[in-house]
DNA sequence: TATGAATGAGTGTTCATTCAT
DNA sequence: TATGAATGAACACTCATTCAT
């Protein structure tokens, strides 16, 4: 939250709830949308509140999308959080990536917007900084993960496991949110199975 | 090449560069500034014409991104075209890999513009049906080898496996596209492991 | 005034003189210009007001012109209400047609734009529903009239008697507002020669 | 064919041929299109012939309608010509109006173009000259015959009389060209009526 | 002389952003 | 502080007109 993409940083709970308004109603208007038609005027009527509040608040339209970004940040940082602390070493890689993945593709089911912020492709895109921020996150989980699992894995080498794996499900998550049941489960597993076979050389089993 | 997507057909030479110009200052508009910011008057600028020429050719903006989907879908042709006749069932996986991917990476850097167009996630974007034109023709082609390879494979598991592999490579040709070439390289060879270590256990060496 | 035609129903003392200040506007352009030079920015320019003023109101051109033929409507509604519930059967045709002929000039004296809405011949205008609605009103006034005052008419002669007269009158009544006063009051009394001339013989004196 | 409204006075039979081709398919573009959305690449198509040739002829738009009102003038004139030379004066007023009103109708009929030039209101118009053009040459000879008929009747009068009945019958003529025939032939009947009711008594019969 | 590609001012309309209330 | 009317640059697209070929 720096001087550039907040204006005013909410300090009365009236302030904070009115941010949360409009962050939740910015969700909607992107998951419903579509990044391209995501309008500042769409956020308020949405949230039932004037396109002023929403300026009092952010100084730009970038700077509520690099809030949403750092939202689902939150979220997401809350998510992994938990799990991984209760992640132990100890399990196999597949019940890692069940593990790890699992909650992630749950958590995509339940927020639209996060599959519109989180899964595009490294594209100029005005939405490029939220976008990155996001994946910086958990890119750095990530990496620590391997880190610990894998002491003598040099960083370079590591990095790059990292990355190719990060971006792979990101551009695979939108295949388990779309379909019938049925094929989100497979496309689900395929995921997973991709995944392990990438991994299992160079992490171990 | 229907009468929807162009306005006239050019038929005199000159006619014929001009559409090569504006669909040149197309792709640069399109890499330069991402397809949210792509307008017609940037390419006009760009091509140094004016913007009533572009609808001289193109009836409306979305023909024009059409007709770059559908340059890129020639040139993809063309170029797998001569690689599926060259293609012989007898090479390993690895070589199949390095045979397909090569070129494709290849292609990727010379047209900047092709990420845009075909790297995108499957996402609701105005770019919708030009994009999906392309990815149909690349999956169609992947789909027959996969046939070709294994002749046994379940339909549904086939295209399951076409549909997650092109899917992938798609995110991931971008990380091949920046950083230096020491990285681009590296990454090359890390999508090519993963596609091998994905596809080898069902399709056979 | 439908959510088609108002984008956003002013509700303030403020709002409801700006729209009162855009269709004056718009009521000069037209008389000005003529319906095919009619534009957006013209009336913006005129109302000394932005062009987005124009659209916080009314949702495209076509609005603002029904919004303006709905307003003369209002205005012949309320003259006509007033008149009609004056006028009393036991006039003679020539009375008639003073009393109804006379305040019409002088609405159409005052208001140039009404010419323009009403006065055109039933050609093929984009301006055709708006002109309808209010030809449509009139129509439906003089039918009664005439029903009331000669019940034995039949149907089909009364209704090509009413569209003959209105016709006439609308074409007409552009006679009776150009050149000077002199022209004009002949002019006029000429109109109502003729009206009750055509009419005298089928609707009594 | 002022040195304003043509280029280049065709001198040749070519040139003479071309230019009634292009007064052709623009009276059929007028006709077809209505006047706001007539255009002149639309004549150039609708000719088969390149828009620059239209403008070898035409210096520009406004000049191609003139010149299509002088051809419809000239049209007129023919007619005209021809009526009034068989024209007596000994016809009575019915009679006079049956010769002259049938042929006009059957012209409108016949040529819809006429109706769109002739039959628009007085009304700011970039029409508007052209329409005046021909409404001038029509109502001289009217102007001419109703002097013939009664010489005594004060010039002032009579040219009140002129404008009234032509600006009537302009504006009458649409209702006789538009719905079936029963219809068409009602209105026309009535139009009749409404000019022998209006002129019977100031001209007498 | 005929062509028609090229031009670019002009049109309707949108939407991020400001500021008077 | 909240409002939402007002702004105006920017966009997609049209069409009268020009001029190189």
């Amino acid at each position: 939250m720096s001087d550039e993409s907040v204006r005013r940083t909410p300090q009365g709970e009236r302030g904070r709830r009115r941010v949360e308004l409009i962050l939740s109603a910015a969700e909607e208007e992107l998951a419903a949308a579509g990044y391209d038609n995501f309008t500042t005027n769409g956020v308020a009527a949405r949230a039932g509140i004037s396109i002023g509040s929403i300026y009092q608040f952010f100084p730009h339209k970038e700077a509520l999308v690099q809030a949403l970004a750092e939202r689902v940040q939150s979220a997401m940082r809350e998510l992994y959080d938990r799990l991984f602390s209760e992640l132990t070493l100890d399990l196999s890689l597949p019940q890692m990536v069940d593990f790890l993945i699992d909650p992630l593709v749950a958590y995509t089911a339940a927020n639209p917007a996060f599959e519109i912020l989180f899964c595009s492709v490294i594209t100029p895109h005005s939405i490029g900084s939220a976008v990155d921020t996001v994946r910086a996150e958990i890119v750095e989980r990530v990496r620590q993960l391997f880190s610990d699992k894998c002491p003598d894995l040099p960083s370079g080498k590591r990095d790059l496991y990292v990355t190719v794996s990060v971006q792979a499900v990101e551009a695979l998550l939108p295949l388990v949110s779309r379909g019938d049941d049925a094929h989100r489960a497979e496309a689900l597993a395929e995921i997973k199975r991709m995944l392990i076979a990438y991994l299992g050389p160079v992490l171990g089993s």
